[in-house]
RNA sequence: CGGAGCGUAGCUCAGCUUGGCUAGAGCACUUGGUUUGGGACCAAGACGUCGCAGGUUCAAAUCCUGUCGCUCCGACCA
């Protein structure tokens, strides 16, 4: 490609819709540009470096034994009801009429659809494993697009399901996935770590999503240092030291005592109470379609909600208004407290399993009980795990502390199970002749966010540094002078010819431009490799070769074409 | 959906508080010239429904109301 004959708009300056450094690249360095809020248009440039993260993915899911296929995005919404999904999902179902006014829904996911081929198309369990995935574009209504392709509207993304006749069978299609994606970001120059997932309401046994570290993410990751322990904030758990014994008299009962104006584990902890927030019971109330639980913690320990909904089996609830609480439990929040309480549910967090001498609420404002014991004056319907793990605690593996960090979702694995082959009817045949239904996966990678978190992960001050595997080209030649007939142009276009022949992807900047100006758009877009080549060095019969992240080689023009090879062969290791 | 901020040239922004002559700057763009190894300089030029609609006023980019869009925080998030 000749410079001159693309479209490659950098910007100088940072356009002020853009927060994080990866969207700004991506728009300074000329690959994308905004038609509206989470939608963009690929330049060429971008779409370059968007297709070989695609390629990637493709040839590694050919690798691992996955079919390639591709489904409507448009979807009949009668699937997603059969599903139960036309519900669960409706807060990021696009939906759209046709001129007779019928609804359709734009594809979120392919579950529904895949599922409904397979019914039609496996029957005996000689069919499977099966594994399909296709690299197409989806449609969510986000709530709040942001961060250019990070969270869009419409994006592209690589999902695969795999069909298994047993559940073990289905352990080792998961497996074959998680592996195909440890290749697949390795390869990206991405380092993404698996670590354990919350399954949702979708059900299923287990997860692992993978994680790009980085400040911007939208997610947190509690990971250790020691064991291998990594785990999505919304699902990790540690171990707790048990409280130290409260040293009371066992024999010591509830004593509702005054309060005034206290309504914060903070404000109680202070004198003249002084009661330790890890010795007080936190009480929450949700509303839970429709009907009000409660929730213990510990004072000190914050409630988490995907565990929550893992528990409930629902995502449907919220925390209870104060007027609601009012009416259930006789007090305002603050004053909580469930002794003696038996008109709701009680989903006790599993640290408070035993504890004794503790304080909590009396259901009356302005009054506590302290010499509680959980077990013998609270009602615990259920001991769960609701609370949320902090930095410090303890790694389940192997003790030492976790720590936590931001990190960007680019990929999932999910184990399904039959869900979806129940609800869509996907069975099969086994080898006793009794009909089953197909044990699922289902396989996810943002492709659009990954190459978006390559640039996150990998930029300095002067712009992206694209690895050689997904850089939009991975050569871009130099000439200084670029008048008619001058020697410097001359030997760009002998170089371009001779790296092209070897299958390299090369830009030949062969713009009127002052060498300072293509040095920054250069550098700016991150091509891996630069080659200058200006009078001086051209004198000395050199060329320069500048990696873009190393330093800048002098190398004798004959030798030019070698060395930018060695150089491709080292960024591809 | 709640809170906050912003919409003026392709981009970054000034002007708005306190209404008033022809709406500005830098970058980018066009033409000519000088330059030519790290985002050049000089000269001339082109580019604007001041987001949109309504209102107040002799007069609105500026004040008021509504509306649309964008950004951030929160809620939300398979």
């Amino acid at each position: 490609m000749r410079w001159t004959h693309a479209l490659i708009p950098t910007l100088r300056e940072t356009p002020a819709e853009a927060e994080i450094i990866s969207h700004q690249l991506l728009l300074r360095a000329g690959l994308i540009r905004k038609l509206t809020g989470g939608l963009y248009i690929f330049l060429p440039l971008g779409l370059r470096a968007l297709r070989k993260v695609e390629q990637i993915v493709r040839e590694e899911m050919d690798r691992a034994g996955a079919l390639e296929v591709l489904m409507p995005a448009l979807q009949p919404p009668e699937i997603w009801k059969q599903s139960g999904r036309y519900e669960t999902a409706q807060d990021v179902l696009f939906k759209v009429a046709d001129h007779a006014k019928k609804e359709w829904v734009l594809g979120p996911t392919h579950e529904e659809v895949i599922t409904t081929l397979v019914a039609g198309e496996i029957s005996s369990h000689r069919q499977v494993p099966r594994n399909f995935y296709q690299i197409q574009t989806k449609f969510r209504d986000e709530i709040r697009p942001r961060f250019g392709l990070m969270r869009a509207k419409e994006f592209i993304m690589k999902d695969a399901y795999s069909f298994d006749a047993t559940d073990e069978a289905a352990q080792a299609s998961y497996q074959k996935m998680y592996e195909a994606y440890q290749r697949i970001f390795a390869r990206c120059g991405l380092k993404a770590v698996p670590v354990e997932a919350d399954t949702g309401v979708m059900g299923g046994k287990f997860s692992h999503e993978f994680m790009v570290p980085a400040e911007t993410g939208e997610n947190e990751v509690a990971y250790c240092d020691h064991s291998d322990y990594a785990a999505n904030v919304e699902k990790a758990i540690s171990q707790l030291p048990a409280l130290p014994a409260s040293g009371e008299e066992a024999s010591l009962t509830p004593e509702k005592f005054a309060t005034p104006g206290v309504a914060t584990i903070e404000s109680l902890a202070k004198a003249p109470y002084s009661v330790a927030p890890e010795r007080q019971i936190k009480t929450l109330v949700y509303l839970v379609e429709g009907k009000l639980v409660l929730a213990l913690l510990r004072g000190d320990h914050q409630l988490n909600e995907t565990k929550l909904a893992a528990v409930l089996g629902t995502a449907t609830f919220r925390p209870a208004e104060p007027a609601e609480i009012l009416e259930a439990m006789g007090a305002h929040p603050g004053s909580l407290g469930a002794v003696q309480f038996d008109k709701l549910p009680v989903y006790a967090d599993v640290a408070l399993r035993g504890v004794t001498g503790m304080t909590t609420g009396a259901n009356q404002d302005g009054f506590h009980y302290r010499h509680v014991a959980i077990e013998r004056d609270i009602k615990v319907t259920r001991w769960v795990e609701i609370r949320t793990v902090k930095a410090g605690e303890a790694c389940p593996r192997c003790g030492h502390p976790l720590k936590i960090q931001r990190a960007i979702e680019v990929g999932h694995v999910f184990k399904l199970g039959i869900k979806y082959s129940q609800a869509l009817n996907a069975m099969f045949l086994d080898e006793n002749g009794k009909k089953t239904p197909l044990v699922m996966g289902c396989y996810g990678i943002g492709v659009t966010r990954t190459m978006q978190a390559i640039i996150e992960q990998s930029h300095d001050k002067d712009g992206i540094i694209w690895p050689v595997s997904t850089a939009p080209y991975t050569v871009c030649l130099t000439p200084l002078n670029v008048a008619g007939a001058s020697p410097t142009l001359k030997l760009a276009e002998q170089l371009y010819q001779e790296l092209t022949a070897k299958g390299v992807d090369v830009i030949l900047d062969d713009r009127d431009e002052r060498p300072g100006v293509k040095f920054k758009d250069s550098e700016l877009i991150g091509f891996p490799i630069r080659i200058g080549i200006g009078e001086k060095s051209l004198a000395k019969g050199e060329v320069e070769i500048k990696p873009r992240a190393g330093a800048l080689l002098a190398v004798k023009t004959a030798d030019a074409v070698a060395k930018v090879m060695e150089l491709i062969a080292a960024g591809k290791s």
